[in-house]
Order: C-alpha cells, then structure tokens, then sequence
DNA sequence: GCTACATTAAGCAGATATACCTAAAATCAG
DNA sequence: CTGATTTTAGGTATATCTGCTTAATGTAGC
C-alpha cells in the first residue's frame, strides 16, 4: 500500500519538526518535503508531488492563502490542509475559495491531525468546530431576527415560481410560455412580488431573492 | 457544574437506547427526553428544554428538518445536532438553514458523538468530513475548470462598474447619474456586456456576474 | 355568509430597455 | 504609424416592462 506523502509548509522549524515528529508515527504517512515559505511550498509541490500539503497561513513572502491558490491552480490533485493558528473570518474565506480542503487551528492534537490527513487523502473536508461555526453562519440568513424571514411568509406559492424562472433570466413572455398563462398574470405577479418586497424592477427582485437563499445560484444553469 | 441536558430524536427506538447508552456514560451529559417524531420532538424541547437536541431526518410525520426548523425558531439557545444515516445535498442543506449547529452521519463512533455534543454546547459547529466536503464545495466558483474565468478577460473595467451598478438594482438612468454618463453610454455599455456574454437580458447578466463572483451578494445593500 | 387572499386576466398609459447603426477621441500593442 | 479596443454618445425603432385599475373565480378562515 502507498504511503500517503505528505509536504509541510511553516515558517517555524520547530512547528514543521513536531508536525513531522507526529505524521512519522503513522504506519501509513510519509513527509516528503518542508516548506519554510510560500514560494518554496509551491515549488516543492511540482517536485516531491504529496498527497497532502499542509500549510500554515503566516508565512514570510508568499503566505499560504497564495500559496494554497497556487497549488490548486496548477496541482489540483493536491489536498490541501490549513493548520493555522488564526481563525478570523477573512483568512478562512479566502481559504475556502481558493480551494482548501480543511481547515485545523493549531490547538488540535496530534490524533486530531493524523485524523485530518487521511480525511482529506479520501477526498474528504475536515473543518475545526471554530472554522465550521463560521461557515455554516453563511448558511443562517438573518442570525438575529427572531423569525427567519421565509419566501412563504412574503410570496404566494406561484409567485415564488414566477421569481425563480424570472431569476433565470426569462422575460415575461417566456415565463407565461413556461407557465402556461397569459402575459398579463405574469406581470400581475410580478407587480404583486415588487409591492411585497418593497422593490421597482425585476432586477432587484431577482437579486432580493437570491440574496434571502429562495433561489440558489447553482439552481440557475 | 450543570450537566448538558440533552433530547434524543429518532423513530427506532433501538437507535434511541443506544445513543442514550454512550452518552450515559459521560459524566457531564443527561439524556433528558427522547422523542419519537418530529412533533414530539419539538413539543418535548418546549418541556424539558435541552442544551442540545441529537435529531434524526427520517421520522413519520414532520421529519427532522421541519423539526429543527420549528425548534430553532422557538427555542434559539437548543443547539440541534443532526444524526442521520442521509448525506444527500438536498438534506444538509436545508439543515444548515434550518440553523442546525451540527451534522454527523451514524457512521460515528461513540467517541465522536460525544465530543460533537460538547462542541455544540460549546457554540461550535461540527461538520462530518463527507458534509464538509459538500458545503466548501459551495466555495469554488468553477471547480473543474483549470482557467477561472476573470471578469477582465471578458469585460472593461468601466463594464464592470456598470455591470455591478445593475447587479444594485438600479436602472440605466440611475447608473448613467451615478457614474455621471449619457444614459446613451450605459445603453452602449450593456449592449456591449450582453454581447460578451451572450446573454440578451440585464437580468441575465447580473445574474451570471453573481454566478461567476465578480459581484458578490455581500456587496449588495 | 362575509372577508381576505391567491390566481387568473385584461385595458391603457408611460417608462425602460434593447437592437442596430454610426462615430469621435483616447489608449495601446504591433 | 496603423489597427484594435475602449469609452463616449447620438439616431431610430421596437420590444419589454411597470403602474394603476378593474374583475372573475376559488379557497380558507371567522
């Protein structure tokens, strides 16, 4: 069986030999390369091909949100774990986006990392309960209002299906096509949505619900 | 030191008693309801007011996702932590906007359901790595594609401020005062975007502008 | 039964947006 | 310098949308 191999990037020697120091207990794990810097991670990347790269966020020159951009952009086969000792909600998103597939503070444990490795070798994503919290707050619309404002508490039910086709870019016409109704229902419903949700064009209605999650962007094609 | 008190939510009982068994163990922790549908279980979190809420999806009548829905929506400070043997898109989710603190699947080890209790009582979120891996996967524009499509290869910059004044909502004229221009010239400018990106409405463009990132929701009041 | 709302539809006026055309000044790469 | 692109803008015409009003039907709640 193919060990998993394994680069680690940090600017700190001590933190690389301990991550090593822990990694090199496992049967089944190989550190093949260390980084001390952003601009030799992704070099290294090309050469040792792991596996897995784990990359610190605070790194001198190239840091790792770059550095993890870099090497998806060019090595997409690669995982790539964070394991930072910041959690501020800016770094996680760029983080996030630029395609890491975890996500570990530095107060984890050894086991906790081993763990994390073999998640994202399989393909997985591994988020540090912190990390998710702040994700998954993406995910709640309005976290303070007592009552999430729903689609249904504002729009009727067809009215939701003509904003949906509408935020797929059709116009009237072809909503009253899709729909099988006359034109003029078409706009009675769209003026009726506009009074409701405060707006003036289709346009803001549009951007009105995706932005409340009653149509996602992966909805449209 | 106050114990977590917790309620357990699962139509097979069997799943109940286990579940209630590993957390038994536990010191700090207290099964304190269980329920076996989503009626029951939101009627019983009203009642014996949980720290946390352990709930299963499937269950006859309203099912997890309605009851989490229902219990967020009452009761604010129950964390509810999703145990289900479903990993469909479609049911995480809803669940994440339900407001649901946690997401594990039965494939758990006693271990890892403990310490995801304690994390959910903590405020944290605990996501199962098959879940994380869905939900970052709402964090890479265009995973497949090796080139990430920029907006500067397509459009100018001064499309893109007209394509992003769209994106607010505001009309031709609105945009033309805005970035004091001839109405006529934002005529010309969108006509131009739509050509670029072959689509021939505004609503089509904002929405793919939103699709593509180059304006983000947060960016819009 | 009455009230309220959803769904359907229409008339009419006016506002907006889009298509297709030309064109001048500015900028930039070859 | 020349050609391409951008930014600006106008002409003309049509398409589409939006506002305001009315109204018939059906359904749900009091």
């Amino acid at each position: 069986m193919p060990k998993i191999k394994i680069l680690i990037a940090d600017d700190h020697a001590v933190v690389r030999d301990g991550t090593r120091q822990i990694l090199a207990q496992e049967p089944d794990m190989d550190v093949v390369g260390e980084a001390a810097d952003g601009a030799d991670a992704i070099r290294l990347a090309g050469i040792v091909k792991p596996d897995v790269a784990i990359i610190d966020i605070a790194m001198p020159g190239v840091d790792g949100i770059e550095a993890t951009k870099q090497i998806k952009a060019k090595y997409p086969a690669i995982a790539v774990l964070i394991l930072s000792a910041y959690d501020d909600d800016q770094f996680v998103f760029s983080l996030l986006e630029a395609g890491a597939a975890g996500y570990l503070l530095k107060s984890v444990r050894g086991r906790e990392l081993v763990d994390a490795v073999r998640q994202v070798y399989g393909g997985e994503s591994v988020l540090h309960p912190s990390i998710a919290r702040k994700v998954l707050n993406r995910f709640v619309p309005a976290p303070g209002k007592s009552s999430v404002k729903k689609p249904t508490d504002m729009l009727s039910e067809r009215e939701i299906e003509v904003l949906k086709l509408a935020t797929r870019g059709l116009s009237n016409q072809d909503i009253a096509d899709e729909l099988c109704l006359s034109l003029r229902t078409v706009q009675a419903h769209l003026g009726h949505i506009f009074n409701k949700l405060q707006v003036s064009s289709r346009t803001e209605a549009v951007v009105r619900a995706l932005k409340e999650g009653w149509v996602t962007l992966e909805d449209i094609p």
